[in-house]
RNA sequence: CGGGGUAUAGCGCAGCUUGGUAGCGCGCCUGCCUUGGGAGCAGGAGGCCGGGGGUUCGAAUCCCUCUGCCCCGACCA
């Protein structure tokens, strides 16, 4: 490809939508442009780095038996409405109707159609395991789009669903996915973790792992062990209760004027206390149900633990102020366990029992009870582990101290079960005769939050450094000295030569001063540089530049393809 | 969905407070010049100042309203 001729509109300045360093590099090194908010075309360069990396992923599922199809983007509410998902995904879902006014949305994740399409096709457990994929097109619409291909609502992800006999076969189908998904992550050049997580909404019983691309600017904390390999996304994270050794004997519960202290700093300072001596007391609204958690007041409570452990709920969130009024008759800065209505529930983190004079809200405002001793003066109800685990406790499987983290979940494996094959009735008969309900898996990468990932994690002051495999080019051919017929031949030369053996190369022919064209390859990434000046070319030379070391070689012409294939082909290895 | 910000040429921005019919840098086009790290000179093209309504002799500027976009939070296969 001639660079005069490639849609590859690079840009000087930052353009000021663009917050991450992916978005500004993606749109400065014109590989995309946005369309609205969170769609966004890929320009030439863009495509070809998606297409890279669909090939790496196609290439890894075949591997392991995964057989290819395509399913529509457009799915009929119906089979939402059989697994119940209809109702629950929420706003999330992009719904529309035909001009018969039949209900549609656009696909977020098709276990609703493959699960259909099995129960129709797959009658005996020969046909078993079975293991389908697709790359395509999700449609989200996510309440906040960021960052880019980050977090878009329209993308693409490969998705592969497993079908098994049994719990066995899950585990196998599940390994084999969890390997392939090492393989294509480390193909592509990244810098990754699989981490255990939480199954979230999509249910299914068994464990999942997400992968992920670490990276400062990304939206989930991870945590990891600095002595074994545990590693888990924070807010699946167990931990275990760190008691505060308290000598001081128990009291009374004391009443004692706080006016106007409402959080949790202000009360430490008007009773000159340590923040772990407090109870901290939250009003939780789940679905109908309201209980009030119990949290030691220098911790996170973990929502997503919180709803694990009390069965699930579509929605939970704090209580609202108004709420909070009614239920305890005042406002939420004095809430306590203390003389709480009946029937309200009172879970507690693992934490909270090992107090000993702790300090509590009066549910009266401008009020705090000190001494009190849980258990002893108010009643909990069930103990669960609910907080955020926090960087250097220590490792539950090895005793190291962990650490923290951020991460870009590019992939997750999940182990289904039977959830949508029992509600689908997708089932086969074993070798008995029995009916059974197909065991699933469903296996997901994004590929183009992959891109953004990868360029996260690889650039510098100047631009994207392509890993090779992914790279939009391998190479690049920049004739420095423009006006050098013997320069602009020799390239000219290299560049039809390079292309007819095989490497994925442009020639910069652009009438531009030399540091111009050096400016955007540096930005768009190229990983090799073929430069041609006429002071090295006189002695028959050119000079080889790798983006990602910077160390540049002069090689003679007749050597230039031979060395640059060797290039790619070191750095193609894995 | 709550809070905040913003919308002026392809990109980055000024002008708005105190109304008088639009400017700068980069990019783009022509020519000269230059040619190993985003050169220089000269000339040029390009804008319904996000949309609608209002106030006014007159609105980019003041008022109302709608919309887009960005950030923080909540949320999230």
């Amino acid at each position: 490809m001639l660079v005069s001729q490639l849609l590859n509109p690079t840009l000087r300045e930052v353009p000021a939508e663009a917050e991450v360093i992916s978005h500004q590099l993606m749109v400065r090194a014109g590989l995309i442009r946005k369309s609205a908010s969170g769609f966004y075309t890929l320009l030439p360069l863009g495509l070809r780095v998606l297409r890279k990396i669909e090939t790496i992923v196609r290439e890894e599922m075949d591997a392991k038996g995964g057989q290819e199809i395509l399913m529509p983007i457009m799915q009929p509410a119906e089979l939402w409405k059989e697994s119940g998902r209809w109702d629950v995904y929420g706003a999330e879902l992009f719904r529309l109707k035909d001009r018969h006014n039949r209900e549609f949305c656009l696909g977020p994740t098709h276990e609703e159609i493959i699960t259909d399409l099995i129960r129709g096709e797959v009658r005996s457990y020969k046909q078993l395991p079975m293991l389908l994929y697709q790359i395509q097109n999700k449609y989200r619409d996510e309440r906040r789009p960021r960052f880019g291909l980050m977090r878009g609502r329209e993308f693409l992800m490969k998705d592969l669903y497993s079908f098994d006999r049994d719990e066995a076969g899950l585990q196998e189908s599940y390994q084999k996915m969890y390997d392939a998904y090492c393989r294509i992550f480390s193909r592509c050049g990244l810098s990754y973790r699989p981490v255990e997580a939480d199954a979230g909404a999509i249910g299914g019983t068994g464990g999942t792992h997400e992968f992920m691309v670490l990276a400062d600017s990304g939206e989930n904390s991870v945590v990891y062990c600095s002595g074994c390999d545990y590693a888990a996304n924070m807010e699946k994270s167990e931990c275990r209760p760190q008691v505060i050794d308290d000598v001081s004997p128990e009291g009374q519960p004391k009443l004692v004027a706080t006016p106007g202290v409402k959080t949790i700093d202000e009360v430490c300072e008007h009773l000159t206390v340590p923040q772990n001596t407090l109870v901290k007391s939250l009003l939780y609204q789940g679905d109908e149900k309201t209980f009030l958690v119990l949290i030691r007041g220098d911790r996170t409570l973990n929502e997503i633990k919180l709803n694990n452990a009390l069965g699930g709920f579509v929605s939970l969130q704090l209580a609202a102020p108004e709420q909070v009024e009614k239920i305890l008759g005042c406002g939420p800065g004095s809430v306590g366990p203390i003389e709480v209505p009946e029937g309200l529930m009172v879970v507690a983190d693992e934490e909270i029992p090992f107090m000993k004079r702790a300090v509590c809200g009066a549910n009266k405002a401008g009020y705090h009870y000190v001494d009190v001793v849980p258990s002893h003066d108010f009643r909990i109800d069930q103990v669960f582990d609910l907080r955020m685990v926090e960087p250097g406790e220590a490792c539950l499987k090895c005793g190291a101290p962990l650490k923290e983290a951020r991460g870009i979940e590019v992939g997750q494996v999940f182990k289904l079960g039977t959830k949508y094959s029992k509600a689908f009735g997708a089932t086969f008969l074993d070798e008995n005769g029995e009916e059974k309900c197909c065991v699933m898996g469903c296996y997901g990468i994004g590929v183009t939050r992959s891109i953004a990932a990868a360029i996260e994690q690889n650039h510098d002051d100047f631009g994207i450094i392509w890993p090779m495999p992914i790279a939009p080019y391998q190479c690049i051919i920049i004739p420095a000295s423009a006006k050098d017929v013997q320069v602009v031949e020799t390239a000219q030369k290299l560049y039809k030569e390079l292309q007819s053996q095989g490497v994925e190369v442009v020639l910069d022919d652009r009438d531009e001063r030399a540091g111009v064209k050096f400016k955007d390859a540096d930005l768009v990434g190229y990983p090799i540089r073929v430069t041609l000046g006429s002071k090295t070319l006189a002695n028959g030379q050119v000079e080889l530049k790798d983006r990602k070391s910077n160390e540049t070689q002069l090689v003679l012409v007749a050597d230039v393809v031979k060395q640059v294939k060797n290039m790619i082909e070191q750095a193609l290895q894995f």
